[in-house]
DNA sequence: GGGCCATGGTGGTAAGACCAATCCTCTTGA
DNA sequence: TCAAGAGGATTGGTCTTACCACCATGGCCC
């Protein structure tokens, strides 16, 4: 049997873009849950007749949903729901950086103002499990002084912990998007950094806040750790102005 | 200046995927400053060829770009680099919300930490220019009383100058995002809605401690007024109960 | 001179074929 | 009997070719 005729495949308006349409298709599967994290789509060939388009419409389509993390496809394994916690794609926000001059700062300070406000949330609603991770993290970094970047995995990790408190995952998921386009330069500058002791007791004087259910306070903690942080980070590099050769991809 | 001659296309398992290598040109060229908001690309043809892939390839890693929000595709017309005000698009995050169970009050919640902050931005440092826009829309929202839908139009517009006058670009653009989210449903339940002039108060006090350069309380009118905002808009849906499901497009 | 339409360019879709990575099963040897 | 390896089957990744739908421009007709 061959279509070849036409007729059949053209004059076809009231089909959006077939690619749309794949899109939809997924989207209703996650949403009425036919799908779930970690599950295996059918294969592309299969899938494509079944929502009736092309295989190359489909994988259009399919990376869409991509780039948008929703799926992650694997050379012959197939093509999985996204699982794991819940991250945006940090490449849009890349790009809008790009296009419209976003800097550095204005990064920080929107992360900043996540932050202050999930550490006010988890003053008031943490559970005892997550401030025990707090807690944990706090020690990690005292434990971790002379160690830089074991120091920044803590550091990381606290504020993720702090996130999670809120019991917010949108809040906690945003935060993390923002955090990690800040880390990425933190990585390279931390080396330097010469107060990691005190950046601890921060830290500490943080949890110390939302333990004792004080939202004000920890709110204060928090927002008054983020502005230093930034300075430390700027002066940091500062020190040393033109490395950054070596860095490709 | 290439520093990427070294593998070549064969028997290099380290080469991205094709579309990868779209993906990495175009940001190059964006980021270079070869590419500006609005610009055209060039013909997908000559694209292909320039970077060295196949047309379906090269179509795959604009699809990318597309689900980022960094190009647009106009049939006939040809593939530019996306104009406007800066703008996140929200399909990842509502993939996240039907992945995770993101409720609508955790976006709620999220969007008033940001736009407490911005409130509070944008009492040290708006400009004379953008506090007059706020006001202006204030005004809009008085003598919109008796439409629904005009009010929330202004609504939005007045929070839309706040977060502007944050001096915040990413801040901005989180916010946008989220309160589109927002707004989807507010959409619909509007109408009900029997207090509109008690919410123009409101954003008057807003403005009023804006411009009164006053942090402190502008923080704190925005909190109230979000918090009553999510109250009222949770008794019009309960007013009533709809279809649920069935979100077309 | 103004409006209409033909034409070329551009993105959108489709089909078929082949490659590469992965997974699974079956064989083979200890 | 069981474990390790080899093979095939499955699946995503890419390329080639072809055609269709839409848009913009410019020439043509009225």
């Amino acid at each position: 049997m061959k279509y070849e005729a036409e007729g059949q495949t053209s004059s076809d308006p009231g089909q959006e873009q077939a690619a749309g349409k794949v899109v939809e298709h997924v989207r209703r599967l996650i949403e009425s849950g036919q799908l779930r994290q970690g599950d295996r789509l059918p294969p592309e060939r299969d899938l494509a007749v079944e929502i009736g388009v092309s295989r190359p419409s489909l994988r259009s389509g399919l990376r869409t949903l991509a780039a948008m993390g929703a799926v992650v496809s694997r050379q012959g394994a197939g093509t999985f729901v996204s699982a794991g916690p819940p991250r945006l794609e940090q490449g849009p926000l890349r790009f809008l950086a790009a296009l419209h001059g976003f800097t550095r700062d204005d990064m920080f300070e929107a992360r900043r103002v996540l932050e202050v406000g999930s550490a006010g949330l988890a003053a008031e609603r943490a559970s005892s499990d997550q401030l025990a991770v707090m807690a944990e993290e706090v020690t990690g970094m005292f434990a971790a002084i002379g160690e830089p970047q074991e120091f920044l995995r803590h550091d990381i990790q606290f504020h993720r912990a702090v996130a999670a408190g809120s019991g917010n995952p949108v809040l906690a998921t945003l935060i993390d998007t923002l955090a990690e386009l800040v880390y990425e330069r933190r990585r390279m500058t931390v080396e330097r950094a010469h107060d990691l002791k005190q950046s601890a007791d921060m830290h500490r004087r943080i949890y110390q806040a939302i333990k004792a259910r004080d939202p004000e306070r920890a709110r204060r903690e928090m927002s008054e750790h983020l502005a230093l942080a930034r300075q430390a980070q700027a002066s940091e590099e500062e020190a040393e102005k033109p490395a950054e050769r070596g860095v490709p991809s």
